[in-house]
DNA sequence: CCAGATGGTCAAGCAGCATTGACCATCGCA
DNA sequence: TGCGATGGTCAATGCTGCTTGACCATCTGG
């Protein structure tokens, strides 16, 4: 049964698949490789995907909220985890006392750079495997890919 | 704050945030895409995750819980759902009563065919922008994470 | 032949991540 | 000045994707 078995080979082996599976494999490795280390705290992939977007300067809850896509309230508790980690402080907009600023701690500057230290490691294993032009090739079209993905969406080319 | 800057932009580009984000927005295309056409089911990622295992001969409930490294428990709803969408059915395993086997149903067939030619599509929008050889080298890349990423676990190189 | 392993189902429950709705304080502008 | 928009919080809720536990039917090997 050779058409079934194109059909198998086909849904195992599409890029699109083989992106998302590797996308979900490193998202459990880098995780459980940071929950092994003493004293870490409970991060949680909703965490990790608030970084981008902390920095010394403060943002504003509501600011991280909407680059995120979702609600305010969606990001307060994960900003009061942070928070209660000593990752980033919250302070006072000295332009709107409505608002709080929420920017990285020293400490949680470091926990950062740990962090992105792990995810390099595992990249430095993979480019040891692969070299490091065609990481670097790897690493352009997965700009494409998000650049395309990002795009105004229009279902039909 | 150039030490700042620094660390945001590390924060922002490390190729590993890259392929997280490429898949999420993945991800989220391919679905959104699939809900937006007419009559189709309310399909999840859990349900897109069974579909390499599943095949013409049968298989297991079982054995897909295995594969995907999951429970029974986990799987069974998600066989139901695609059983009352038609796209597979349950046979009794000739070789023992107890077992069930989950195969695609002709309408199955075409309707995953469907669902990967909105991946291919996507994928061929890429392709078309960083050209089919690069295309490769990232797909082979990706092989890569995989492989090193499925490893038996070793903490440190 | 029967004891333990295995395939499958039902039931209850939980963690993670998000939502909507209501509310208060402050802001900014007509 | 005062009214609508905005930043933030609390509370309730919902969905998804999984888990554990208990149970039955059937298989398999000593």
């Amino acid at each position: 049964m050779d058409h079934d078995e194109a059909m198998r080979r086909a849904a195992a082996a599409s890029t699109g698949q083989l992106l998302l599976k590797a996308a979900r494999l490193l998202d459990e490795t880098a995780l459980s490789r940071l929950a092994a280390l003493p004293g870490a705290p409970p991060v949680r992939p909703a965490h990790t995907r608030l970084f981008p977007h902390l920095d010394f300067t403060g943002v504003r809850a509501t600011e991280l909220a909407a680059r995120l896509g979702v609600t305010k309230q969606a990001v307060a508790p994960l900003v009061a985890d942070l928070v209660r980690w000593g990752v980033v402080e919250q302070v006072p907009d000295p332009t709107d006392r409505r608002a709080l600023l929420v920017r990285f701690t020293p400490h949680g500057l470091e926990a950062l750079r740990h962090g992105l230290s792990l995810l390099a490691d595992l990249e430095g294993e993979v480019a040891a495997d692969v070299g490091a032009e065609r990481m670097a090739v790897f690493r352009d079209v997965l700009v494409a890919w998000i650049r395309r993905l990002t795009e105004p969406q229009r279902t039909q080319r």
